[in-house]
DNA sequence: CTGAAAGCGCTTACAG
DNA sequence: CTGAAAGCGCTTACAG
């Protein structure tokens, strides 16, 4: 195998507790010594492993992140944050996919027993009240996003503000029949969409029909998928009687959306939620989420309750921004979508 | 901290010899004192610590996978594989960012050196050819996937080829000025995407003018981007004598070519590069990239690898598919693009 | 500024 | 089937 601290010690003629210093850049360190044995290291392509390290220190500087579906275009952005928070500490990202199985809880505590980092960040996992609180046992620092619960710092969006306010937007517009194209509601995140939605309408003395809130038939990540969105237009594009307008919950499902009116030549006004990179070229109108910002602020979140745990605890919401795009302009949709 | 070895050999009155027996599933133990071991670990939550196995073992089980950017769609599909991959052998994934600064090459190194994982997967790393043979040194498992180099086990498609084909397509459609979208060749793929590009014009007798082939000036991701896209795009558009088809390196340029195409109402037939999920709702005409078979197979290489290090050398190269949609046919684009 | 030594939580021959 | 013991490669008081 390749050179220990024994090694560079022996050839250095320190002891290792000496080497060792050098890495972890104490102080008390001559410079003569320092540099002789930074040049051994570097000549013996030297480093400390990190196994026997999070071994002696009982501290990884590791984060990791566990996510439903890495190749998901929200956790994409979120990422990005993350990562740019986290290059300024000096801590390294590991990601953990969690698959939406049933052993989806068992997974996730497979993860914190391994015990690998020092703090972990929820991103769009959505418990139920007594897994969180099972999680509390393990006192490892864990930060939420895009989901709240009391026990955990967090980080989200107010979805239910954000559906109400796409919602209204086509209510103010004269709009009647307004649908929705939903996910899932297992989770949060969904569930409040749908009830934003809702009540809007009752806010506005609108009757909420339920044949105008539809999924697709794909169960895939809850409905989230491009696939979903096309099943759900469709089916609101073949009602006898169509919707005017349409609040979709998400931009991926958008996308499926605007398929299936391209595909039919029908077009019904959407506003969907998230505002992933292509939203902006394909012209969705969209409830913005400030993906980059949340991933960014929650990081900072758990490496503040990694040095503090005692801290209390923090939640942020964020409230989604509607951005309005061709989506919305029916006569630019027949060109765009 | 949390229950060791040691809680829960004294809890049940034996070794820890039996209880890390137990924990690696070794047959020796009888089934009285395994189940015993097994009750107390549960009420106790103890599972093995992943840097003491690790250190102990001198393996981890764990695969990292180094990219450039993660947010990057035709990663997320490679990823699909390598999970599906590792899913069936009992390895865990880590993933790495690896930013493309000028120190990118340190980078690499220093995830190696810090010996976490049991083997390395590459995806989309350019690295020059003195690099390659440095990395060599480390002695550790890589395969390489969307690169090539002798040295080390690799799965890619044949950029040349997948460029040739595409560009043939729209001579044999009759198109005379056909133009590039390229991403900055400053990697193999994009080099070759270019050269199969020029191959298949100089086959077919025609000159190449490098006026049309054309590059966005947003330097992000080598101008694998949606912005790129669009830039390049624009300026064909805005050209004395706009070209009547377009090759582009990556759909995600596609996107923003589209989005060009759509604001002035210029269209232009596209082929793109890749065959990302959202492709086929966008209705882009596209050389398929079998991506999640890629991330599954360089997954497959490398545990292979990681039992049989003296094993021989493999490289797999796929021949992208061309998969024709709306992009290509002008009367559909308008309605598409 | 430097070293000897204990300890981090496991695994794994070896002996029985 | 089970235990005692060495070892994995570090870190960190403690003593000087």
């Amino acid at each position: 195998m390749s050179a220990t601290i024994y090694d560079i010690a022996r050839e250095a003629g320190v002891s290792i507790a000496t080497v060792s210093r050098v890495f972890n850049n104490n102080e008390n360190v001559s410079e003569k010594t320092r540099k002789k044995i930074l040049a051994i290291a570097e000549s013996m392509g030297y480093h400390p492993r990190a196994f026997a390290q999070g071994l002696a220190r009982k501290r990884s500087r590791i984060i990791t992140a566990l996510v439903p579906v890495i190749s998901n275009y929200f956790f994409m952005e979120v990422l990005g944050g993350i990562q740019d928070a986290l290059f300024e500490y000096d801590y390294d990202l590991n990601i953990y996919n969690i698959t939406s199985a049933n052993d989806q809880f068992e997974q996730i505590e497979y993860v914190l027993k391994k015990g690998m980092a020092d703090g972990y960040l929820f991103i769009s996992l959505h418990l139920k009240e007594p897994q969180w609180k099972r999680l509390k046992r393990y006192q490892v620092p864990i930060t939420l996003v895009d989901e709240y619960d009391t026990e955990f710092d967090s980080v989200s969006v107010d979805s239910i503000e954000g559906a109400y306010t796409a919602t209204r937007h086509f209510v103010q517009k004269g709009f009647c029949r307004i649908a929705m194209i939903s996910a899932y509601p297992n989770a949060k995140p969904s569930k409040d969409r749908l009830l934003g939605y809702k009540r809007a309408l009752e806010d506005a003395g609108r009757m909420v029909d339920n044949d105008l809130i539809v999924t697709g038939d794909d169960l895939d990540r809850d409905g989230f998928t491009e696939k979903a969105g096309y099943q759900a237009m469709n089916k609101l594009i073949h009602m006898e009687n169509p919707p005017e307008a349409c609040f979709c919950s998400s931009d991926i499902q958008a996308v499926g959306a605007m398929k299936a009116q391209n595909d039919t030549q029908v077009v019904v006004p959407l506003i969907s939620f998230d505002d992933i990179q292509i939203a902006h070229y394909l012209g969705l109108s969209t409830m913005k989420q400030p993906m980059y910002e949340m991933g960014k602020l929650a990081t900072h979140k758990l490496i503040e309750r990694i040095s503090d745990p005692e801290k209390v605890v923090s939640h942020t919401v964020f409230s989604p921004e509607l951005v309005l795009r061709s989506t919305l302009k029916s006569e630019k949709v027949r060109s765009t979508s």
